[in-house]
DNA sequence: TAATCAAATGCAACTTAGTTGTGACTTAGA
DNA sequence: TCTAAGTCACAACTAAGTTGCATTTGATTA
């Protein structure tokens, strides 16, 4: 496990479990939001999706982990970082990190997904 | 019925039923977008809900109507006009409709989220 | 190191927005 | 009015995510 990682669970009083690692593991070598599944097939231990699901919401609540609902019907999921946006691009389903200036907006933002077509599927 | 509804169907050569009209209907006088709960509550007519969308999936296929995922596992929908954002608060779950100015974004951007907290729920 | 106990886990059953199959019914057009 | 193509209601289904509960694990104390 990364120094990293140990110092995430420390700072935020969250109890050490191999799940949990393998977890954060993957999110922090990802550089994109992923889904369960995804994360899932990545991870280097096997939990069940209870567990899963049960420590990304405890990530969630210490503001380790920011997720975000593309157009799939499906929970992403990424180490939060600086608030920036995501395209889901309609047709590859990609999902890749921009930045964007939205000039002003009245409110908190915490996440922005915009939705389209990627350059690459755009003709 | 009102004319704009009637002037949809012809344009875009769907049939006529009372089933899409009050659908339009009902998108047509809300001013934000509307799940299928709050569509089905607001209804002259009752509908089956697989009626409901497959009605509105083909709504989408014509362009008419416009949708997107909240934060809620739901739906959303709205007629389809100039691409604008949509702010939705984590605390209220109210969704408005506003004016944001990306700037430069690779790619066509059909639609936009941003999610946080509104002015009246932030502290 | 062993005992303790709150917290984490695995399993299975559940929830719910949305989807699909099918036979009966409408609608538009001749 | 008649007919074919398209739409409808009903019921059964799908799948991501959630919940309850008995068992296991890991930080803490003895």
């Amino acid at each position: 496990m990364s120094e990293q990682i140990k110092t995430l669970f420390e700072e935020h009083d969250i109890k050490f479990t191999t799940a949990r690692s393998s977890i954060l593991e993957v999110l922090k070598e990802a550089h994109h939001p992923l889904n369960y599944e995804q994360i899932k097939e990545k991870m280097s231990v096997v939990m069940d999706k209870a567990t899963f699901y049960r420590n990304i919401a405890k990530f969630e609540e210490s503001g380790i982990v920011h997720k975000f609902e593309a157009d799939d019907r499906k929970w992403y999921f990424e180490l939060s970082s600086t608030t920036h946006a995501h395209f889901i691009c309609e047709h590859c389903h990609q999902i890749t990190c921009i930045d964007v200036d939205l000039g002003k907006v009245e409110g908190e933002v915490k996440s922005i997904v915009l939705k389209g077509t990627c350059k690459e599927c755009h003709v």
